[in-house]
DNA sequence: AATTTCGCCGTAAGCGGTTACGAAGATATT
DNA sequence: AATATCTTCGTAACCGCTTACGGCGAAATT
């Protein structure tokens, strides 16, 4: 409502004492100042964030980009958390979040066909999920605007990215099984080559199998829902029967494997164990109630956030990667003494 | 990167011309236009937001505003999903969404102490969910900006706002247990009086249930959980060992009443027929897969969007209540004669 | 007492657009 | 042929803020 120059007349001082003033600049007595901010707050003065961006050419404004289908009609709050997350952090250095979902159209058009990105509206970028192309990763980077991958790794790249320890988590569960059930015969659901989510759990899992001596037993579908796992977990079983103990890539495989083994007679967690990945919502509310990897999503957010902010604010020039440690979530699937009905 | 200058200096014009050419105005020959486009083209241009919006004064950005626990962490992407309705929407007319999530003590000091929605950085507000209370509404929608409510009903003001049939879906969904399966002794459970929500979905149970000359069994708690659901249904059960039906205010407890039933051995559904109410999204992955009243979540966003958009552009100016239909998603629960493993 | 120093503050330019106004040339009117 | 009208375009003001620069009076220095 009230701009500068109303707080300035009010005051009788000049606008450029009135934003020295406020922005806590040196040059202006402490008497004036005192006056000033008493006529900025009777006015309820607040600073127009467009006029300042347009002199400080920055907006204080980071994109949560992300492709269409993976925001929530995924079924899953999985990058919604993350999101939230991002905006607790920008939120307290009064930074804001826009959201940005785009089409696979736009993700194979590129950064440069999106206004969004080209019209200066943000300072930074926080690119979500392994579906964004390196190409438009890269040439995103190369547009001036500060950028972040989050659940996507792009190892290849200087672009500083946070993701989950998809490998270690996976590793984790597989020796979970072996040494602590005692499991031999191991099989792995996993998702489409070329997935590197799916690739780096697959890593874990065999070189906890390598190192055990045991011989993996892996199953690809190209999909990673509750219906393809259920099929892989079908194919696993038929292939081998003495099979014991299933790790799946991903949750929705997991309960999909469980079904599989529900429709064939097999009882889990007695003569089968099950493990999954990313510890979404209702895993703990599966029957039986699902042990799985957990992925700490808001954390993940919020690191992403910090990272930024010191990108933007250019404090933080150094590429980095970091891993945030995926922890294993116990529960009644994969064979522990808990009741199955328990409520938590 | 290039400025109007630059395109100008190009072409031999001035920034005026191209400014005119640009954007379709009257006053400049076909010609030049076209020189202007093809120099444009080539020099990349992109008109920068913030100077136009400090021209215009209008940001092309609407904000999403919402309890900061009811975002993701409440388990389910409710809200996400209408804030993917609303960016999908906002989108094709070239609008932005920006996330603003408020704590309990923001919500309580209102609108004039959030610099975000003081600082002219949005054209619009869009307030979800039945957390933001009425002040604040009323003294953000007095602040000049176009607002809307979004699932948050405050049938008294003249705010605008798009909300779901909940006392039609919860009607629909009594009815259904009545007529189609023909159940006489129902009991409800609800949540806790003075939530807008809750209160609706109790009006069309009772509307019913009177309407068929039956006696209404409603069983109060303070929170709408699993585990009050749990405990809700106990309550209902033993006073009335005779109910064969009951029907939840929500999902996360219809989900408790099954496992309360399950633990005192009542069979869902040969026993007791159990609905929800939201279609969450593991409703359907629930032990049995969950009779819930569906909650048009996306559309809701995409309306809002339409509705705050002609706000915006001054198009529509008339106060409105959108209620959008909830219809019924007929599952296993509620004793219907599909299998309990069915995939779908 | 004249000069330097320094703190405080106003003037004005500039950020990158939009748009009212007026000028000039081309075309139409009488 | 003189005037009126229209089209096309440039000049300049403005949006609300930040900041380099310079001015001025008071305090410090000689």
């Amino acid at each position: 409502m009230s701009s500068l120059q109303d707080v300035a007349n009010s005051v009788g001082v000049s606008v450029a004492t009135v934003s020295r003033a406020l922005n806590d600049k040196p040059g202006v007595s402490a008497e004036t100042r005192k006056l000033v901010l008493e006529a900025a707050r009777a006015l309820r003065y607040w600073p127009d964030a467009t006029a300042r961006s347009l002199t400080t050419s920055q907006t204080r404004t980071v994109l949560f980009v992300i492709h269409r289908h993976k925001f929530p009609p995924s079924e899953d709050p999985f990058y919604p958390r993350i999101m939230r997350g991002l905006e607790e952090i920008l939120a307290r250095d009064n930074y804001n979040v826009m959201l940005v979902t785009l089409s696979d159209e736009q993700l194979a058009a590129g950064p440069e066909a999106l206004p969004v990105l080209q019209d200066g509206r943000a300072d930074g970028l926080v690119l979500a999920g392994p579906d964004i192309p390196p190409g438009f990763v890269l040439r995103a980077a190369a547009s001036g605007l500060s950028v972040m991958l989050v659940d996507n790794a792009m190892r290849e790249t200087q672009i500083p990215a946070v993701v989950a320890d998809n490998e270690g988590g996976c590793r984790a569960a597989t020796e979970h099984l072996i040494e602590f059930h005692g499991h031999r015969v191991i099989g792995l659901l996993r998702g489409a080559e070329g997935w590197a989510t799916s690739e780096e759990r697959t890593t874990g899992y065999c070189s906890a199998i390598n190192a055990a001596g045991l011989t993996p037993r892996v199953v690809s579908v190209s999909e990673t829902t509750i219906d393809s796992g259920f099929e892989a977990a079908n194919r696993a079983l038929e292939a081998h029967p003495e099979m014991s103990a299933i790790v799946a890539v991903n949750d929705a495989m997991a309960i999909g494997a469980m079904r599989a083994a529900g429709s064939r007679g097999i009882r889990v967690p007695t003569d089968l164990a099950v493990v999954g990945f990313d510890n979404i919502a209702w895993a703990k509310f599966a029957e039986p109630p699902l042990t799985t990897v957990n992925v700490p999503t808001l954390e993940m957010g919020r690191l992403a956030a910090r990272l930024i902010i010191d990108r933007i604010e250019g404090e933080l020039t150094a590429a980095s990667r970091t891993i945030l440690t995926s922890d294993l979530v116990i529960r009644v699937s994969c064979g522990c003494d808990e009741t199955a009905n328990s409520l938590d």
